[in-house]
DNA sequence: TTTCAATTTGTAATGATTACAAACACAAGC
DNA sequence: GCTTGTGTTTGTAATCATTACAAATTGAAA
């Protein structure tokens, strides 16, 4: 676990967010988790932890946070959002044959915030598809599963 | 209508895509269409004139369209798919108000395909989340229906 | 202890998307 | 003309992520 308790309570308060048991399990998974997991994947990991975990808390918390700020939904992958605990922003591949997401470290002039054509920037996202290294090297079958986590 | 129909043939033929008209009158209204429309807009607008067109071949047909690169399918909105029939890589901005999709004209140097990290790049995308120069104006409050066509 | 608001949970809708098989169109060959 | 076959279109029925909602639970304040 990169990120400690004490740690996560803070990010929290400094967000005037109560730290409850789930908030801060939940956002402790969503932080060390790099594979940009999905509600599914989030809660198949976490029930392990919280037994009782429901899926609408889960719905409930990441939308709490992303609106905090605490983390990114990502809309990349149709068929469900996926949740990055790194909100600075950043670039990120899509791979259409495994379906991972992966980060992109490059510059972007266009990555800073603030106002375009008198529109309000809250969020900038830059996102490539194609077939990532990994499956090109395996002549277009997937390499990995979209849910594996860590 | 901007395009007639002569040239729509033209792209279909190009592609290797037998110019049904279904397949004309959904180009058409897709590259017609300036608002980024869902599924369920382009649908409402194509009944019209075509009174027995199904959802059904408006999902294939548009998921043909992009898989030969005439349409762009835009995951922006995490609750429908929307279609652009500008092709060409161009930024977007997403209004959390109004939830109208606008196009931006800005350069980036990164909207050129090709390759990363190994990875091959089939597309580019970029946007911008926030509250439109309109919505803002109207104090938060949505400026306009997020469905409307033209 | 009582109260009360916030949080969490389970269940039931919602609604976009997909799966699937029947109906249809149309060209090639007879 | 008719028959055949293939690709396209259509309607209906699943699928399944997300949302709506109200009851249960928590925890701090009075
Ligand atoms: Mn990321
Ligand atoms: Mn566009
Ligand atoms: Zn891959
Ligand atoms: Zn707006």
């Amino acid at each position: 676990m990169i990120t400690n308790t004490s740690a996560l309570r803070d990010v929290l308060a400094g967000h005037g967010v109560k730290p409850t048991f789930q908030r801060l399990t939940i956002l402790g998974a969503v932080m060390d988790n790099r594979s940009h997991p999905t509600i599914r994947a989030l809660h198949a990991a976490l029930v392990r932890k919280i037994p009782t975990l429901s899926k609408t808390t889960l719905y409930s918390t990441l939308e709490l946070f992303a609106a905090k700020g605490l983390v990114r939904a990502l809309t990349i992958d149709p068929a469900e959002v996926r949740y990055d605990g790194v909100p600075a922003p950043h670039h990120h591949f899509h791979c259409t044959a495994c379906r991972r997401i992966l980060d992109i470290e490059i510059s972007c002039t266009n990555s800073r915030a603030g106002e375009i054509h008198g529109h309000r920037i809250d969020e900038v996202h830059g996102y490539f598809k194609g077939v990532c290294r990994d499956c090109r090297a395996n002549d277009g079958r997937s390499v990995a599963s979209p849910d594996r986590n860590k």
